[in-house]
DNA sequence: GCCAACGTTGGC
DNA sequence: GCCAACGTTGGC
């Protein structure tokens, strides 16, 4: 799961109470279709950064609660807000996730893209924009064992 | 339903 | 700041 550390960073979410929140602002059907019909409540994911000076995976979180309407949708103050998402029929969702673990080391994408076991990895692929991607677990267990081993 | 124009993402 | 890639919009 993307966000720009500028403007949400793992710090941030490490500093909510119970380190955990809501995940707002997906605008993207695809990622809104996975968010719905794929995760699930104990599911884990990579805080990733993105669009900043050295983008990379700060560390794992689990998701805690399963998609539900993205309210930021409706309030014509937030970045994100959607006048066509309708209260009564929202059209965009969110989940909340709580913070598992701040990686003791920064595992930085250009790092990533030496890892031949990585090479099909959905977030490294060339042109991909969605904010949310599914990892496999063998993905999975070596990002874990790369911080792990180091 | 096609597709050009436009906007956004995000690495570099 | 550049720009490739891709999603969205809207005219037709």
């Amino acid at each position: 799961m993307k966000s720009e550390p500028d403007v949400y960073s793992i710090d941030h979410l490490a500093a909510e109470p119970n380190q955990t929140d809501y995940w707002d602002g997906i605008r993207n059907y695809q990622v809104r279709n996975f968010m719905r019909d794929v995760m699930q409540v104990g599911d884990r994911a990579f805080f990733y950064h993105s669009n900043c000076k050295v983008p990379g995976i700060a560390g794992t979180m689990s998701i805690v609660r399963s998609a539900y309407p993205d309210h930021t949708a409706f309030i014509d103050t937030e970045k994100y807000y959607d006048p066509k998402s309708d209260p009564n029929n929202p059209r965009w969702l969110m989940v909340d996730v709580k913070l598992e673990s701040k990686f003791p080391r920064f595992i930085a994408l250009s790092e990533l893209r030496r890892q031949e076991v990585l090479a099909d990895m959905l977030v490294l692929r060339r042109g991909n924009r969605l904010s949310v991607t599914p990892v496999t677990e063998n993905e999975w267990n070596h990002i874990v064992s790369m911080v792990e081993n180091s």
